[in-house]
DNA sequence: ACTACCCGCGAAACCGCTTTCACGATTTCT
DNA sequence: AGAAATCGTGAAAGCGGTTTCGCGGGTAGT
């Protein structure tokens, strides 16, 4: 690698003939500086072309520049395009404020494994998680001061801001919508019931189901884990327990449109003999047939939360938990 | 932010009784240390719980333990589970090798856009590239003598090293299991056109049709986009200008998914009338009826090839290209 | 036995930027 | 008017590693 030498503060001081100080000054926004001064050093910048080297600065000031995103998991998890969306909000909310997003995707079960070792050596300057399973790590980090979000209600009352999606309510509208076409035995296929969001979406469909009077039999609550299969396989049992069952709100869609499938090749009709929803309104949403009613989520609005919670935390600013709304997408699975 | 008090290089010295340079020299790796000393100062690493700062490792030796993976687009791309997950099997390798990943989601049209100025910095040790519309970026920053690998077949010849799927084999495979089922009009419905696999799955289509001693007749050839609007109007085109077409090659199985619907609609059976072979074996392939048969490709092994050849040109070796293999997967469709 | 090498190791310079500190010049207060 | 507080600024000390350079001792060559 043959680097342009690039020009350090000593260049750019000397050609505005001022001191390196009044250069790091400059450049830092400190007002202090005499506006000719300031012009002086400016017009050097340009002249020169100069971008300061963000290495050095890291480790004179201690700040990074650079917020890690930790996705608590191994492959499975990011092929879902739900979290790669949630991705690009964030890293474009950062880079719009000169950070940038290092990636970690990574099982996070221990509080002291790489990466909290990583995340603890001050090398990134905050940490945006995903999918918790366990809020063990990011309640030991706490101590160390690094600003956190959590991408996801945490499991505990943690008191580290977090972004999500109205999963109680989205599920409730779900099942709400359900029971408003005509269902009269309603199922749920649960997603990973170590998520905190599939709890909650579970905690929707039986409210909705306690406002009918009714509480859901057994069996008519199945525990996925938003896996295809597990939406295929799910619906399979649910059928075998429950052969009466004419609703089953899945939560996600990929499960959704495993259960259309299965439906499908039992010689059951969708909608007309068994109703099917799914959360999420991905692609999959509109590619099955029939094409799925869902709850659509602004993914993307999640993830610019969650990265502009994080720089007014980095400027010291008070930040809240930022839930988005829900809206129920009719389609023709229900 | 209260950071844990990390030992230095300094104090490990002293509790190890030698000198930093050693210290540094054992830490890297350096061989002409004498044993018992390394001993010692692996004894001192332990006991103190040291762990190098990489942010000063960065400054003082030039390398930044980071590397850049970009993608070439704005929010929709990075949504496609594909390149999360070659994402994901990117950041393990480097992970594996003590290096971070940085993301940068942007579009990279400009040669001295943000995304040039930050790769040309330094400040990454290299640079993986996603979804390339344009050569010029790489070209250019082949000047600066930056590592790169790029995922996917460039436009031009660049010497820069690339991992692709076998794109070409793939789709030579698919059209050769519609001859050998017994179709005697194989249509195809392309990719988008400008990208280099589009491209050479048309290829493999052609060549196929070749060794039968034929060439496509005008209208076979349908130019989509990958999308799964283009796969269904292509079909409908396709069934118009040619009504005894009986084998369908789609370049992905989102149009395959659409050409199957619309044939459906059409009131054709699949396969018993008009075979359809798509291309990627995603979840859709799946969730199908009936269900795609496909060239799947192996997108984890795709991105940890990328991983690795960034390694080994950081370790200075020779570096080939990458081709993933493809596998015919004979579902119902076909 | 004498010079020429080689080896392992420590001292110190250095990477490029930030920040403290103190100084001279003003401005403000009493 | 003299003392005190204020302000803009540069010198210099870091930040925590890496790397060059050269020294002392052991080995080898003649």
């Amino acid at each position: 690698m043959v680097p342009t030498p690039r020009p350090t503060y000593t260049v750019i001081a000397k050609a505005a003939g001022v001191s390196e100080a009044t250069v790091s000054r400059v450049l830092n926004g400190d007002e202090s500086v005499h506006p000719d001064r300031a012009k002086r050093v400016h017009e050097a910048v340009d002249k020169l072309g100069y971008r300061k080297n963000r290495v050095a600065s890291a480790l004179a000031s201690g700040r990074s520049g650079l917020i890690a995103v930790v996705i608590d998991d191994d492959l499975s998890v990011f092929s879902d395009p739900f979290w790669g969306t949630v991705t690009s909000g964030v890293s474009r909310i950062l880079s719009e404020n000169g950070i940038h997003t290092v990636l970690m995707v990574s099982p996070v079960g221990s509080v002291d494994g790489g990466v909290a070792h990583y995340l603890k050596s001050g090398e990134v300057d905050g940490a945006i998680f995903f999918v918790l399973h366990s809020d063990a790590l990011v309640n030991n980090l706490k101590k160390s001061g690094l600003p956190m979000v959590i991408a996801g209600t945490p499991h505990s009352s943690l008191d580290i801001p977090f972004v999500d999606t109205d999963n109680f309510g989205g599920a409730y509208a779900a099942t709400k919508h359900l029971i408003s076409t005509g269902c009269q035995k309603i199922g749920i296929i649960t997603g990973d019931i170590g998520t905190t969001a599939a709890k909650q979406r579970l905690d929707g469909y039986l409210q909705a189901f306690r406002e009918t009077g009714g509480v859901p039999a057994k069996g008519l609550i199945c525990e996925g884990d938003y896996s295809l299969e597990s939406g295929m396989d799910n619906t399979k049992q649910l059928l075998r327990d429950h052969p009466d069952v004419d609703g089953i709100f899945a939560s996600n869609d990929l499960m959704a449109a495993g259960a259309v499938t299965v439906l499908q090749d039992m010689g059951k009709l969708v909608p007309e003999d068994i109703k099917v929803v799914g959360f999420d309104d991905a692609l999959i949403a509109q590619t099955t047939r029939p094409a799925l009613t869902t709850i659509r989520q602004d993914v993307v609005a999640l993830g610019e939360a969650a990265g502009r919670l994080m720089i007014a935390q980095l400027d010291g600013e008070d930040v809240q938990p930022f839930i988005t709304t829900t809206e129920l997408i009719i389609r023709g699975s229900a």
